[in-house]
DNA sequence: GTATATTTTTGAATCGATCCAAATTTGGCG
DNA sequence: CGCCAAATTTGGATCGATTCAAAAATATAC
C-alpha cells in the first residue's frame, strides 16, 4: 500500500535514495551536500540510485528549514506586479537593486497584491531575508505590515518620517525648489503642478486642507519645495492649480484637461515625476502646443527615458540606481542598525524648458 | 541555560507561545491557522502571549515544508538580473507574466546568475512551483538545468525544437518573411541583417557554416524567413551581410560600423529585435542618414517603445504580453501535459520604412 | 597480529510549522 | 445528576532536509 503510492504520486525523497543505495539518510545527504567526505564508491552508488529513481535533488524546502536563510530580497509595493516593469522610475530602481543582488548571487522576489488582505498575507508569507519597500503610495501601511515580520527592511523614497525606519531617498524639498527656481528664472509666472498622491484613492484639484493633512509626506515635501522657490519670486502660490494624480497616464491626462480648461492656462508645468512630465509633453504636442515654446515642462526623477523623449526632458535627477544598490546592500549586509540616507539631487536642463512665450 | 538563549538570539517560535499561553503546540497553531475552531478565550490568551513576546507570526519556512507549494513562479534567464528591467522585450513579457500572477496572488522570483555554476545552484535552490525560461541566449542550458528540478516549466521564444519541452512563442520564419517581404515590395534590393546570437559568445559577421550549425534555432529561423522572402524577389541572399550581436547597444553599434564600412551599404536593415532596430535608427540619424529616406529599418518584437521612438518603428509585432500571460497560466494551472503554442505575428508598418532612395 | 590514528558512516535530534485521530471538555436535555 | 452530542484540545506524526557526537570502518605502524 505504501509501496504503491511511492512510485506514482509522492516525489522521491532523499530517504528513498538512501534506502535504495543501502546507506544512511545522513550519508545520502552528505553525498549531495558534502561529497568530499564520502568515499567515492559510496558516492557513486548513491548517485546511481538517484539517477535510476529520477530524484530531483535535495528539496530546497527541506534545506531551507535547516538553513534559516533564503538568500533573496523581497521588493514590495502596493501597486500591481506589473508596476515594476511598466513604471520608468521603478524600472531604474530595480536595475540598481538587481546589480547589487547579481554581485552576491541573491535572488529577488517581487511582492504585491491586488487587495489589502492579500498584500498582508503575501508579505507575511514571502520567503525572503528582508524587504525593500516602494513607498510612493501606501508607504505607511507597507511599513506597518513589514515590521510585523521582524525582518530587516528599507523604505524607498518619499520618506517615512519615523526615524526608527531605515530609509533611503532624496531631499524632496530641495529638489522641487531647484525645479521651480529654474522656471522662475526663465521668466515664468504662471504655473501648474501635476502631483503624486497626497493620500489613498484621491485624484483631482487639491485644496490647501488636503495638502496640510497629506498622508504621503514625499508628495507634500515636493510641493513645499516648489512653493518656497516660487514665493521668493513673488508668485502667489495659492492660485497655482495642484492636480493630484495616480502617477499614471489616465489621471495625468485628466489633470491636464482640467488645468488647460482654465481661462489663464499656465506657461510652465511642474510634474512630480518624469512619467507624468512625459505624458504632459505628449499631450501638449498632440494639441499643437509647442514645448517649450508655448509651455515648459520640468519633471522629477531623471529616468533614462527622460533623456530620450522629444524634446528631451528637463528634470531633477536623483541617483535612482544608486539608491537601489544601497537599499539592496543594506538588506544583504544588515547589521541591525537603522540606516537613513538622503542623497543629492541635481537639476539637468534639457530641451523641455525655456522662456515663456512673449504673448503670455 | 536554554532559557538564557531564548530571549537573545533565537527567534520566538510557535512552541514558545504555546508554552507561555499554557496550551498545546497544536492549539497555538490553530489560533493562527484556523482561529474559528478555537474558543475565543483561548484565542485571546494565545494572542496576548504572542504580542507580549514579540512573536513575528508563523514562520513561512515551517509552513512551506508542510504545504508543499510556494505559490510563486521563477522566471529564469542566463542574463544578469537587470535584464528584466533594461530590455524592452523582457519588460513587456514580464508585464504579461505579472498580470497573470496578480490575478491569482502568486509571486514572482527572478532567477539568474553571473556565472554558470551559480546559475545551476540558483535554479536548483529557487523556492518556486515552476519556471518560465527566457531562452534567447543559453536556452538549451536553461532547459537542461530546469528539467533536473522535476518542476513544471515553459520555455519562452526562440523555441526549443524538443517537443518534450513546453514552449510558447511565435512563428519566427513567418514573421521574418513578412518583414523582408515588406521591404522588397517597397523596392529594396540591398539588405543587411542585425542578428540575435547564433551561439554562445560570438559576435561579428556570420558565415554560412555558422548559420548551419547555429545552436539557437530562433535566430536561425528568423534568418531563414528573411532569406526565403528575399529569394522570391530574386535577391542574392549569399551577399547579404549578417552581423551577429549580443542584442545590446554596444555590439549593435559595432555591427552597424561594419555594415556601413562596405562599398555598397544597404538601403534596408532587418533587425531581429526592436531593441537593435531602435539603436540602428539612432545610429543612422546621428550620422545624418535619413530614416526611411536613405535607409529603412524594420524590427522584430513590437515592444511598446517601438511606437514611441522617432521615427516610429515598422516591426513584426508579437503578442508579448499574451505570451507572458499564457506562460504564467501554464505554470499556475499545470496539468502535467506538455504544452506547445505558436502565436501569430503581424507586420505593423510605421514611419521607419519606405521606398529606397532613387540614387540607390 | 595488535594498537592506534584517521576516515567514514550512522542515527537521533533539529529546523518550525500543520495535520488528524483520539482524548477531553463543554453544552443541552430529560 | 447522568447521558449524549458537539465542540475543542491534545500530542505524536509528518513535511524533507542538515547536523554532529558517537560508533564503526579503514589505514598505518610496529
Amino acid at each position: 500500500m505504501a509501496s504503491s503510492t511511492e512510485g506514482n504520486t509522492r516525489p522521491i525523497r532523499l530517504a528513498d535514495i538512501a534506502k535504495a543505495a543501502g546507506v544512511s539518510h545522513g550519508t545520502a545527504s552528505n553525498v549531495f551536500s558534502r561529497p568530499e567526505i564520502v568515499r567515492e564508491e559510496v558516492r557513486e552508488r548513491v548517485k546511481a540510485a538517484a539517477e535510476a529513481m529520477g530524484y530531483a535533488g535535495p528539496d530546497p524546502k527541506g534545506r531551507l528549514l535547516r538553513a534559516g536563510k533564503v538568500n533573496a530580497i523581497g521588493v514590495a509595493t502596493t501597486e500591481p506586479l506589473s508596476y515594476f516593469f511598466d513604471d520608468p522610475f521603478a524600472r531604474a530602481m530595480m536595475a540598481g537593486i538587481s546589480e547589487a543582488c547579481d554581485a552576491t548571487g541573491a535572488g529577488i522576489a517581487l511582492v504585491s497584491a491586488g487587495n489589502e488582505e492579500k498584500l498582508a498575507w503575501n508579505i507575511q508569507s514571502a520567503l525572503v531575508d528582508g524587504f525593500i519597500l516602494f513607498c510612493i503610495e501606501g508607504g505607511p501601511r507597507l511599513v506597518e505590515l513589514t515590521r510585523e515580520r521582524k525582518l530587516p527592511f528599507v523604505a524607498l523614497e518619499l520618506g517615512s518620517e519615523d526615524d526608527t525606519v531605515s530609509a533611503i531617498g532624496v531631499d524632496n524639498v530641495a529638489g522641487a525648489r531647484l525645479a521651480a527656481q529654474h522656471l522662475a528664472e526663465l521668466g515664468h509666472r504662471r504655473f501648474a503642478v501635476l502631483a503624486l498622491p497626497f493620500a489613498d484613492d484621491s485624484t483631482g484639484l487639491v485644496s490647501p486642507q488636503q495638502i496640510r493633512t497629506a498622508a504621503y509626506t514625499g508628495t507634500r515635501d515636493r510641493l513645499v519645495g516648489y512653493f518656497e522657490a516660487l514665493s521668493r519670486f513673488g508668485v502667489d502660490t495659492a492660485g497655482i492649480p495642484v492636480y493630484e494624480t495616480e502617477n499614471d497616464e489616465a489621471s495625468t491626462r485628466a489633470g491636464l484637461e482640467t488645468i488647460f480648461a482654465s481661462a489663464e492656462p499656465p506657461t510652465a508645468i511642474l510634474a512630480m515625476s518624469d512619467r507624468m512630465a512625459m505624458v504632459a509633453i505628449e499631450w501638449l504636442t498632440t494639441r499643437g502646443l509647442a514645448v517649450p515654446g508655448d509651455i515648459s515642462v520640468v519633471g522629477f526623477d531623471g529616468v533614462p527615458e527622460a533623456a530620450l523623449c522629444d524634446p528631451a526632458l528637463t528634470t531633477i535627477v536623483q541617483p535612482i540606481a544608486e539608491i537601489g544598490r544601497r537599499a539592496a546592500r543594506a538588506i544583504l549586509d544588515f547589521d541591525g542598525t537603522v540606516r537613513r540616507e538622503t542623497l543629492d539631487v541635481e537639476l539637468v536642463v534639457r530641451a523641455s524648458s525655456g522662456p515663456p512665450p512673449k504673448t503670455a
